[in-house]
Parts: structure tokens; sequence; C-alpha cells
DNA sequence: TCATATATTGAACACTCATTCAATATTATA
DNA sequence: TATAATATTGAATGAGTGTTCAATATATGA
């Protein structure tokens, strides 16, 4: 048991981070304010995370593993029944626990910072190849798919998914949120109805 | 002449808070750090701007309008021949002049402050809102599409444009990068075409 | 030309920032 | 138990933050 201290640490405080990310934007989160929430000095913070950037970094693997977990009931689906239904995929895709289990705004704060720091970008990028390849596998096992092109059908649906949560973030009332969601949705099936048709 | 040099001063802290941002980032954009890049005094800037938020909602202002001024040429092209194509205005959402007029780390900077301030996110929303709305004028006057939900249609078309400029981000290799641009055409092309069926 | 409004300056404010460091407490290892 | 490694503390640093204010320069309108 030797770093076993030092991990727990290191996961309270990133996880301090995160909370007061969310609660009071990402810029506006100090060392300091992360140790006064968690009731020890800022010195011991970096005694962990060395410099901000550090923590930062650490922060985005942070929320990166969160994003994936959401999709982790479906990984183990397809492992072992090895075959998920695509449309109950797609759904859960845009189910509602997702805005629970995840803060939008901290996601975009971080995302921000691929535009100015390339081992973040490479991160993300790494994030979305895996949850791309992630899809096609899903693709591939469904019948109605067979011969498709199953990597750009994969790609596109993603598309459609992150410019839909771009679009509903903006959307404060609850009826036209839910509409615009039926409408995405419809599209994405689209996108697999489409395939099917041209694999007839 | 009355507010003329103070027109022109704001204009030029807003264009130097955006080129700042744009260099080393919005987070680190200080009102002093805007003042040194312009030859004054902080004070200057807060004669102008009462308070930093004050200046940031402008910066906000101020992008949003520049995202407009892109769409110009094509919304002038409606307004005088009464007509646009279609495909010719998705071309130009997907030409690269658009990286060059604008930057997407400030974008998407201030975009993420949408979730912690509701003004911000009227604003953002409008601005779409606006843009969507163009675009069904553009469909409208197109006879392909007649009796068509061009509504729905527009709004797909942007979800496909935005997820996009979200993944293409993340894209550092230019073969890549244009190979991905061709797909997310194809894709919009591809809604145009479905929707023309439907009509047949 | 004189009074008034606006533009500009520079110094100062309290506060917060990330970071450093030496000292101490706790734990693990031999 | 003694020693070494790790965990934790608290005080201090200098630089930067947004903001205030009184003083001065410049332009505007009567």
């Amino acid at each position: 048991m030797k770093g076993k201290i030092s991990a727990e640490r290191k996961k309270e405080i990133i996880e301090g981070f995160y909370y007061l990310s969310k609660e009071n934007g990402l810029e506006n989160t100090s060392i300091a304010k992360i140790g006064k929430h968690l009731g020890i000095p800022p010195s011991l913070v970096m005694h962990y995370f060395p410099t901000k950037d550090i923590l930062i970094s650490n922060l985005i693997s942070y929320i990166l593993d969160q994003y994936l977990k959401i999709y982790e009931p479906v990984i183990k689906e397809l492992e072992t029944k090895n075959h998920a239904d695509p449309k109950t995929f797609v759904d859960s895709l845009f189910s509602r626990e997702w805005n629970l289990l995840f803060d939008d705004g901290v996601f975009y704060s971080c995302y921000a910072l691929i535009f100015r720091n390339d081992v973040i970008k490479k991160e993300y990028r790494k994030l979305h190849d895996r949850l791309r390849e992630f899809l096609k596998e899903i693709l591939d096992r469904d019948e109605s798919l067979k011969n498709q092109d199953t990597q750009l059908l994969a790609e596109q649906i993603f598309v459609v998914v992150e410019g839909a949560y771009y679009y509903l973030s903006m959307i404060d009332n609850e009826d036209t949120y839910n509409k615009k969601v039926e409408n995405f949705k419809e599209q994405v099936y689209d996108l697999l109805r489409k395939k099917e048709e041209q694999h007839l």
C-alpha cells in the first residue's frame, strides 16, 4: 500500500476541481479555492500536481473518462451478448441521464483548450476515435447493415450527435428541447434506414 | 460628431481583446494586457467598459457579428436575385475562408459561457435562430423542395455543420481534414436529396 | 472666448493568483 | 525501534487581477 493515500488524494483533488468548475466555471477555479473546498492548504494540492497545467490536464483525463463511462453499459452488453441494437444505442446517446452524469459547461471549457494545446487536442481526438470505432463495431454486427461503410456511417451519426448537443445546450424550454431531441434522433434513424435501403 | 471617438475607441478595444484572446486565450487576456497592447492605461479601457463582464459581453456581440458577416454575400445574393442555390450555400458553409476570418478557439471559449450566463445563452440562440431562418428562406425558394418541411431540413443541415466543425477542429492532418469535409458535405447533400425524393 | 463635456493619464487599492520553502507530522520499511 | 520516505502544514513571495479616483488634457457648444 505504497501510493494509496497519494492516489486517493489525487482523485479527491481532481473531483473537487471538477465540482468547483461545474459550479463557478473552469476559469474561476483556483488552487486556493480547491484547497479551501477540501480543507487542505494549497501547497498540498501542489504537492500532488506540481503546476496548474498538470492539474488541468488531469482534470481533462478525468472528464474524458467520465464521458466514456456513459457508454460502459452498452460496451459490456456488446461484449457479453456479442450484439447490440443500434437504435437502442442511439436512444441512449440522446437520453437524459447523460446530462445528469455530465456537465457540458466544463466539457466545452476544456474542449476550447484544444486550440492552444496540442496534447489536449490529441486526447480529445483519441476519445472520439474510440467512440466512433465502438459504434462501428455495433453497426458491423447488425445484419441489416451488411457490406455497408459502417465507418462512414458511424462518423455521420456522431456528427449529428455532437451538433445536436451543441444546439440543445442553448435551449431552456423543456418542450422545445424534447421536440428537438426527437428530430435529431429521427435524423440518425434516417441515416440507418438510408443505408439499409442501399443494401436492399 | 459626438460619440465618434468613443465609438472608435470601443471598437479598437474590442478588436484588441479579440486579437489577444485569439493569441493567448480568452481566460489569459486581462484589461491591463489589452491596454498595453493598445498603448493606453487600463483605466481608459474601463472608462468605456465599466466592468469586465460588460467587456466580455461586447466581445461576444462582436464575435457573433463576425460570424454573421460570413453569410453576408449569400444574404445579398438572395435579396437581389431572389434565389440562391442551396448547394452553393452548403459549400460556402464548409469553405476554408471561414477559418481564416474566424477563430474557433475564441468562439468555443465564449460558447462555454452560455452555461453560466443566461444573457450570453440568449445571444447565441438568437444568432443560430437567425441563421436557420435564413437557410429556410433559401430552401423555400428552391423548386425541388416544394411543400417540404424546410424548417426541419434547415435544422438538420445546421446540426451536421456544427457537429462537423466540432470534429474538424480536432484534426491536424490536412488530407484527413479534407476527406472529412467532403464526407460531411455529402451528408448534407443527402439530406437535400432525400427530401427531393419524398417530393417525387 | 469661456464653460462644459469628454478623453486620457497615472498612481493607488485590496485581493487573488500560482508557486516556493522550510518545518513538522505521519507512515512504511529495514 | 531506528531510518527513510511520504504526507501535511503554514507562512511567505512577487506578479497580476479588476477596479477606483483625482488630476489633466483635449475637444465641443454657447
